[in-house]
DNA sequence: ATTCAAGCATGATGGCCGTCATGCTTTGAT
DNA sequence: ATCAAAGCATGACGGCCATCATGCTTGAAT
């Protein structure tokens, strides 16, 4: 083999992960397999090496950065604070205006239904999300926590979706600030 | 002139009704130009004698489009019993399954933020749904009234588009029953 | 009846995109 | 030292798309 293993298990990643970030950025769509290539700086050519087709990309890339989104919920603190802290940041304006390191539900949730590949995974992952979340933070009662965890999630993408669609700076804050108020 | 201006009209008119439509069911970039003409009865050429260009298209269409949101609040009965309503129907089965009938921003919200021309149309009908929402039903308090409205807005949008989203029949109606759940 | 141009269909153009074919390069395995 | 093949770059192909060019059709205005 030309190259080891490991080198080639790392351009594989590396690839995932521009793609991911281009995603996140400017849709599936919006982005071409030339364009992630050369973002990892390499050509279009040996893209078929590491992947069957755009759309096993768009698959694994979901997986992928949905999995991150997992890891921030496992790395939060699980009390109320923590929760609350969990809200204020995804709600910020910071989040608002990286789209390209934010959540994936956020930026490509509204392309998935048209993407027959790309459903299954999202599924997964968004199941594995609510429950998560509905297990990982304190909630009134045991019994609503499924559900308060289902409407966390879906107001915050909501919210977030709507602010950068916004062509209004104030406007979008006033989205993020009173969806903020609503949840912590 | 060949044709009586009423036709001409009619035409414009027709053409921005199946682009909403398409637009709604398979998002901006999913639908070629050629395609909406075709939908309309007419060949792809004489598209450019009613609008400038498909970016212009867009534009106008989600104007139209979220006009309609706009006109369905207005005829619904303003009490908290017509709210409720307006949520369940919102947010159910049938709605979910009807993209290209249904509300424009859960089809397109996350699209907009990447088209440049759309953002500005989008804005302006999304600053009035949520001024009528405020205005048109009853809130707990009047100086919570724009907050609640655009929790309320914000909150179904998410959910239709996670619900969409999904893969899973009973997970996407767990999501929108939680969420009428949470705003009845 | 003649004229005129709005609005139509057909067809062309240039660009981009996903994918595949080809040949070269290099290194681990023999 | 030789070999085999993984993985690279280059280039090509076919398809689709937005847009424009051209010429025809037709009904309203004169």
């Amino acid at each position: 083999m030309r190259y080891p293993a490991s080198e080639t298990a790392e351009k594989h990643t590396r690839i995932l992960n521009e793609a991911t970030r281009l995603f996140r950025e400017r849709g599936f769509s919006g982005v071409s397999v030339g364009e992630i290539m050369k973002a990892t700086g390499l050509t279009h050519g040996p893209f078929y090496n590491h992947f069957d087709s755009k759309e096993a990309l768009m698959a694994e890339s979901l997986l992928h950065g949905m999995q991150k989104t997992l890891d921030g919920l496992e790395t939060t603190e699980g009390s109320a604070k923590g929760r609350a802290e969990y809200v204020k940041n995804y709600l910020s304006g910071a989040h608002r205006d990286a789209c390209g390191a934010g959540c994936m539900m956020a930026a490509l949730a509204s392309e998935v239904r048209q993407q027959p590949q790309a459903r299954g995974p999202f599924t997964t992952r968004l199941k594995s999300i609510v429950a998560k979340t509905a297990s990982h933070f304190p909630w009134p009662s045991k019994r609503s926590a499924r559900g308060d965890a289902i409407r966390m999630v879906s107001s915050m993408v909501g919210a977030l979706i709507l602010a950068r669609a916004v062509d209004d700076e104030a406007f979008a804050e006033e989205i993020l600030k009173e969806m903020r108020r609503g949840l912590v």
